[in-house]
DNA sequence: GGATTTATTCATCACGGTTGAAATGGTGGG
DNA sequence: CCCACCATTTCAACCGTGATGAATAAATCC
């Protein structure tokens, strides 16, 4: 009977924001974004509806808040900059995959890369912090324009491997055990990290070398 | 006049589903598939709203509807697939990017992506379609298991490209031309289709310090 | 202990996709 | 030629969505 009594501040001091939360995190891993409604989350924490807006301004910002206490993918990688700069692809893919392998961690990921190309916004943010945090550092290390290009080469390498593996589900890397990736993807990297690029005469064909 | 007179058939024959898919192909790609209303484009089409689902069935039906009129992107590289494995990189590589660089073309390739990640249907038709016509005939041509795995990762570079270049907007991959990126990114691709793996006691070894 | 702030519910909006019924033109069999 | 049947079209309504503003009650501050 306590139940759905009346408006007004409920008594005591239930962390409220902190349910939300909870069960938001819950349904969005379940049922992806747009697959979860304000009221189902509002349901599953029992409050009112309003007070997700109340508390979140949004649904995308309820989004946001869940995110933000997942794991960051790119702090992950970005410990494994500082090394040895030799071993940088090993490292860096054995890094990745183990954080996007492991479900605890791995799926709000795929969730947020769901809403990365959901949202233009939420694309902003995803690049500059790709940027920012993984690719400057990588570049500075590198060195002059090519440096720069390099490390974005090599992003987009590391991006291509999660899209087709964890996103498309492509077989059969989807399937592949992480070390077998490492052994064949790394030297990919390292060609772009380090090798040398043909002579700009040498375009359509492969040249010779 | 034939003006907006209640209901009924409408005299003449007016190709009304033409003019439907018409209105949508423009209005997805300008707003894409969420700012999209069926309202927007019956008024665009000037027709009710409900003749939407009479022709198409749902939002998603038109959708697929407008994108099976695009041209296909696979077609494309496929045909760059029976030359010289040597160059296959080079010319891949240019064929992918002229196509997504033409805005005529590329634009609703981006709008296509997007939807693949936005329902799970449309990711297993581009999954299969990419593993089908593309994937396998590379493999085959690869041999041996090494060449499944060889032919896929190789989509997952093109993929990750792809990826950052046109739906993440990465700096400076984004703005660089095309002739920089093949430049630099062909020899990766050739590590991954014809490079040597490293022994397997190699594997995460960055081990011995 | 009153004023203020914070938390909560309720009622309601505007909008989006979808549906069922009614109306109207086209078509073919008799 | 007329009537039954089918295809197309509009209209009105439904239901679920995210969001908002007012009312209300507890907590907190001075």
């Amino acid at each position: 009977m306590n139940k759905s009594s009346g408006r007004g501040r409920r008594a005591g001091a239930p962390d409220t924001r902190e349910q939300i939360l909870d069960a938001a995190r819950r349904l969005f891993l379940a049922n992806g974004y747009e697959g979860t409604t304000m009221r189902a989350v509002a349901g599953a924490a029992d409050v009112d509806a309003a007070l997700i807006s109340y508390f979140f301004g949004s649904k995308r910002g309820l989004f946001g808040a869940t995110l933000a206490l997942t794991a960051n993918p790119l702090e992950v990688a970005r410990q494994e900059l500082p090394g040895d700069l030799a071993t940088l692809p090993e490292r860096a893919l054995t890094a990745l995959l183990q954080a996007w392998d492991d479900p605890r961690t791995g799926e709000p990921l795929v969730a947020m890369l769901r809403g990365v190309v959901l949202d233009p916004g939420m694309s902003d943010l995803v690049r500059e912090a790709m940027h920012g945090e993984l690719l400057a550092h990588l570049a500075e290390r590198l060195g002059g324009v090519e440096g720069g290009r390099r490390a974005a080469l090599f992003g987009a390498q590391m991006g291509g491997l999660i899209f087709t593996r964890y996103l498309l589900r492509l077989e059969p890397i989807a399937s592949m055990n992480s070390q077998e990736i490492v052994r064949m993807y790394a030297p990919a990297l390292r060609a772009v990290l380090f090798g040398p690029h043909p002579g700009r005469a040498a375009l359509p064909h492969t040249g010779r070398r």
